[in-house]
DNA sequence: TTTCGTGCAAATTATTTGCACTTGG
DNA sequence: CCAAGTGCAAATAATTTGCACGAAA
């Protein structure tokens, strides 16, 4: 339960050009009483690299396409499991009958829009929205840990062409 | 495209107590084409009769128990498929690695709870929350037929007990 | 009767697990 | 050296599909 390597606490917003969250999930796993693992960091700079959420397949097939090295579905998805017990990740399902998987940034908090024609996942930020969930959650009979919003419809490409 | 049994134009809340729901579903299936089926009465009954979301293996396991007559599992899910294409039913993923479904009635518009702990599902409703929501549709550049809001965390039981 | 609806069983797809081999500490 | 990390292939779980029979129009 340690706090991480570097002396930060509370939040850590800010700091949009460069990238620690590999460095923190890093630290985090090694915290956590796991090895240095290849894969393990291929998946991780995959990963911090990407703006949105990725299946399990897309990232096996970026990994195998030379942007990583090659690592097999199985280790894919026990990776991703650690990484989401850890809170390192937010599993995003759209509706598509499949995961998708993202860092979990607290600067980068968004959500979803799914085109219900061509798939695609659009990423979207709103305070608003953020500040009606958080309102929320203080007056729910439950304990909020994550919320999800996914908006469904279609794209400007396919609404329009 | 019929405006449905009743007179009612725009929003209709209300009508709490009975469920035109059913007549409704019924009636747009005839209207698209399908004839009359008992495993899709039996369905459409079942489904009107719950206020929150069920999966397929629910659905299958209560209409086995008596409430309903049973219905093959290949049957329900291609009557489920028949029912969303037609906007009769909305599809929930909330996170469990499987789809639940539920009426979609104008009057009783909601989103999800899940308890990460039990996998209890709990309905809410939020104004301000739905507010957002259409201020938000309007400003994208994408068409926003449908959304989604889950929230994840403990239930009242989980945290307490 | 003639087409659609439904059940059963096999097929697919996403994900998980078992086990042998490799590698980090 | 030893336990953890990873790959491969088989096992599961949810959902889909093919085909034959029964029911609605």
């Amino acid at each position: 339960m340690g706090m991480g390597p570097t002396s930060h606490h509370g939040h850590d917003h800010g700091t949009p050009g460069g990238a620690p969250w590999a460095e923190r999930a890093s630290g985090a796993l090694t915290d956590a009483g796991y090895r240095r693992g290849g894969a393990r960091a291929a998946l991780i700079a995959l990963l911090d690299a990407q703006s949105c959420a990725l299946s399990a397949a897309e990232i096996e097939d970026a990994l195998k396409g030379g942007d990583g090295r090659p690592v097999a579905r199985a280790s894919i998805y026990r990776i991703l499991e650690q990484l989401e017990a850890l809170k390192l990740i937010t599993r995003v399902e759209v509706g598509q009958g499949l995961a998708r998987f993202e860092a979990a940034r607290a600067e980068g908090h968004h959500h979803h829009m799914v085109c219900d024609d061509c798939g695609t996942v659009i990423p979207f930020a709103d305070p608003d929205l953020e500040r009606s969930i958080a309102q929320l959650a203080d007056r729910v009979a439950f304990t909020v840990a994550e919320h999800d919003v996914v908006l469904h419809g279609e794209c400007r490409d396919c609404a329009t062409g």
